[in-house]
DNA sequence: TGCGCATATAAGCATATGCCTATATACTAA
DNA sequence: TTAGTATATAGGCATATGCTTATATGCGCA
């Protein structure tokens, strides 16, 4: 049994910069419950759709969130392969659900559904 | 039995955007386990004491950290107070021990001890 | 009172961040 | 192929951030 090694200061204030966004802290707290796409994001926001892009990427690009293309949307999802998994994981469960924003969504008729 | 209020996004925005720095983070870890004034973080991070006074304020503006006067030196330690304080923690504790700076400190005799 | 050390504040500067609009790319379906 | 929708990228701009140097304030002690 190999410990698991200790993330680097580095890399966690790495993730926890992102994380220190209050559009990015609330997508990821959505995502801990429900994959999303750009569109939806920018519906929940009512952010610009490149803003919201840019936003995702930052994330993506580290590793914390990943895309899984369905035809036209591509999904995002947390990466529990991201090295920071479980803090991610560890500040988004103190964080209140949000659920409103796919309630809204739904009522909207805009929630994408990839089965 | 009253359920412990879950802390806001906004809120843990701020703590976290502050935790998303680099020196602020190993202070942090650091003061995890070890009271510290000002001119020792001076020394352990070789960056210019406004520095170190401006991002300590930062963590004192918010409650994340608080202080207690020591004569001419004020200790600065993790404030439990801080309604993000369990998240902080979480976070802290995934972090790698940070005793070796400490140790550098009192092999160069720059330990600040008020007992 | 006056000096020395610790800390805080002010001001300036370079870079980073977050937003926008405009435009390009990717996929679907007619 | 062409139109429509989803997403990405480029460029610009205002503000935030993190650092520096210079200066002010606070405390201990001779």
């Amino acid at each position: 049994m190999i410990a698991k090694e200790a993330l680097t200061i580095d890399k966690a204030a790495m993730a926890l910069k992102l994380m220190g966004d209050k559009t990015r802290l609330t997508m990821l707290r959505i995502l801990t419950d429900h994959d999303c796409c750009v569109c939806e994001f920018v519906e929940i926001f009512n952010m610009s759709q490149p803003s919201i892009s840019q936003h995702v990427r930052k994330m993506k690009d580290i590793g914390m969130i990943k895309e899984k293309r369905h035809g036209q949307w591509i999904m995002y999802s947390l990466n529990e392969d991201f090295e920071g998994y479980d803090m991610v994981k560890s500040v988004l469960h103190l964080l209140p659900v949000q659920d409103h924003h796919l309630e809204e969504l739904i009522q909207k008729g805009k929630r994408i559904s990839c089965d």
